[in-house]
DNA sequence: GCCTTATGCTCAC
DNA sequence: TGAGCCTAAGGCT
């Protein structure tokens, strides 16, 4: 149930495992045959460009992978434990492997369609993009910005949590329309999504507090004071005690403050 | 054990 | 706008 935070810490991960090695590649579960494409091919890279990952095994040999809701690796060194469950890809060499479970896509995409992908995507505020593109969309736009946070093509990495506390931090109501957010906000919305996607990647955990703004001031955050507004409705906002909200904008639930993003 | 929920996206209507 | 995908974890019994 990854944000971008995850999929680049995988990208990494997968490149020093297997990044310019001989690999196996199975898809024992049967959903996967195109793995035979794959299979015994030098893994050049691996890229993560907001929620994907591309595997490129050479000239449209791409292999995509989009976790999805409920998608996950597992990784490990040494000799592959036996296959069980509904295993749908494992890359392997002598030394490490992985395994793959429930991703939304995992399938061998030609090189067009992988760069189309990249074409149509936002700015990745992990992979030093140029956000200048998607403020002028923003700009243009009337829909609420609780929505344009979380369309791929305007940012691309961004997900349900980091849209929550981006805007809990920058004071900003989810329901204001893309054109009346204040330019140098949107600035420091993207700078600080940055900063905290990178804070994840480091942490393995998602942790957007500040410590003076938490219960207890010291030590690492205990889970429930992690975050702001994320799945804390009706519970007391930690800066001025107003009950957090939700409702659900997108099809996901949105969480804030009332009184500290208030419209 | 069962039920609910989840950091996502696509497609049909 | 809503259903479907498909898996795991956590809360409940």
């Amino acid at each position: 149930m990854p944000e971008g935070n995850e999929l680049h810490r995988w990208a990494e991960m997968h490149n020093t495992a297997f990044g310019g090695k001989k690999v196996r590649v199975e898809g024992p579960n049967g959903r996967f045959e195109d793995a035979v494409l794959l299979d015994r091919k030098v893994l050049k890279r691996v890229t993560a460009v907001g929620k994907h990952l591309g595997y490129d095994f050479g000239p449209d040999r791409v292999l995509h992978v989009h976790m999805g809701l409920y998608g996950d690796f597992t990784e490990g060194t040494g000799k592959a434990p036996e296959m069980r469950g509904a295993l749908r890809l494992r890359i392997s060499t002598p030394n490490d492997w992985l395994e793959l479970r429930g991703p939304t896509d995992c399938s061998v995409w030609t090189t067009e369609k992988w760069n189309a992908l990249r074409e149509r995507l936002g700015p990745d505020p992990l992979n030093g993009d140029d956000p200048k593109r998607a403020y002028e969309r923003i700009a243009k736009r009337k829909t609420p910005i609780g929505l344009l946070l979380m369309d791929q093509e305007i940012f691309s990495g961004l997900g349900n949590i980091f849209r929550a506390e981006l805007l809990f931090r920058a004071r900003l109501s989810p329901f204001r329309a893309g054109n009346e957010v204040d330019a140098a906000k949107l600035k420091r919305i993207w700078k600080d999504s940055g900063k905290l996607m990178r804070d994840a990647m480091e942490d393995r955990r998602i942790v957007t507090t500040k410590p003076a703004d938490r219960p207890h001031k010291k030590g690492p955050a205990l889970n429930e004071e992690a975050h702001y507004v994320y799945r804390r409705q009706g519970r007391p906002c930690f800066i001025c005690g107003t009950k957090v909200m939700t409702k659900v904008m997108g099809g996901r639930n949105l969480f804030w403050c009332p009184v500290c993003q208030a419209e």
